[in-house]
DNA sequence: CCTGCTAATTGAGCATCTGTCAACAAACGC
DNA sequence: GCGTTTGTTGACAGATGCTCAATTAGCAGG
């Protein structure tokens, strides 16, 4: 009959909250569930139920679902990957091993969300293989100043943006029980030197 | 009034073919597609259009949406990355030099597919990541077989693993017109051997 | 305390896309 | 020719991204 739509909802059941509040809750739900499944199998409808809302208000919120993933991701990459700081006093391979052990230890303890985060990320979608493509671009950089390198050739450059990514695909397939994580942050340290000594050396 | 469907389709226009052919005809056709845009960017609704069939009968040949694009990704994915064959007579820097140079010309060659293939791979689909993942571990003795080292510790195979995903990496962002293909090559070819022989060395 | 405005929230509906089902028709054997 | 096999199809069902008008909770001012 009523072409208007009649709520029923139980009055005291929908809690309310300030438009910060919820966005930052919804990417957390979001982070939550995404963990266990990649995007495209996660329908809006378990975020939003997940969350107890209404799918229409998680598109109130974020215009599309592209949007909402590229919220997820960015925020959380964020999070996780905030700047390590350098030793500063040490001498240069001392200062890339730190790296190197700071970056194991995340995965170590991170292993779920940061596969998440970099193998599911994308998932086709543009904006996050920009994303990605410029953390990994941020952190030549960093690499190349903890090694005293601070100018370099486009060829060093180059290398050294393939070795950072060698080396997450090596410590994400890294089994503690063939390899101690010793030995591992050990080679790459040397690994990471000696690329670059190459590299140098050769311009 | 008719509940059956009354089929109007021209008599002429249907072709029939076997199911073999069609089969390669719409692998042929998904990934025609499947380089310009992403697989969830891509209704099958297109694919059959451009195929000249309905919808209905590509389910008829893929079960799932799935199936079709593991069936695209590994056919395209064995015939691009056929079994590249070593040179016998030359020395162990000789072959890894021509297998660095072969990867190099396979990409200049055919990059759009390579990324289409590679990035775009998986989308989160359990199975593709599986795949690159055998196949990039298959690749592993390949190339330590050219280097003259069938038997290496599990530190070696998974430093050359991650070197091999760091080389994809560097060809893959490689500007020509900065660095020479020359330069890349040579640069790549000693960075296996000396990480091959950092990683030999620590056993 | 009430009134009215702002903004958070929602149900209903639309469009698109995946996957199913029974029916039709083109080739092939007898 | 006739029946069987199987390539092929239109129509339908279910799920999901996304839109819109309506509803209501909170808050400011009288």
């Amino acid at each position: 009959m009523a072409v208007t739509p009649d709520v029923v909802s139980p009055p005291g059941l929908t809690t309310r909250m300030s438009a910060d509040a919820r966005r930052a809750q919804l990417i957390e739900v979001g982070w939550e569930l995404l963990q266990s499944r990649p995007i495209h199998e996660l329908p809006l409808d378990d975020v939003a139920s997940a969350a107890g809302i209404s799918r229409t208000l998680l598109f109130h919120y974020f215009p599309t679902k592209a949007d909402f993933y590229f919220a997820v991701v960015s925020t959380m990459g964020k999070r996780l990957l905030h700047p390590p700081r350098l030793p500063e006093g040490a001498g240069a391979p001392d200062r890339i091993r730190s790296l190197v052990d700071g970056f194991v230890r995340l995965v170590e303890r991170n292993r779920l969300s940061y596969t998440a985060l970099v193998r599911g990320a994308g998932g086709g979608d543009q904006r996050i293989v920009e994303l990605i493509a410029d953390t990994r671009d941020a952190l030549v950089p960093r690499w190349l100043d903890a090694a005293d390198c601070p100018d370099t050739s486009p060829l060093t450059r180059l290398i050294v943006r393939g070795w950072l990514v060698g080396m997450e695909e090596t410590v994400l397939a890294w089994d503690p029980r063939s390899v101690s994580r010793e030995a591992l942050v050990d080679h790459l340290t040397a690994s990471f030197l000696a690329e670059l000594a190459l590299a140098e050396g050769r311009t």
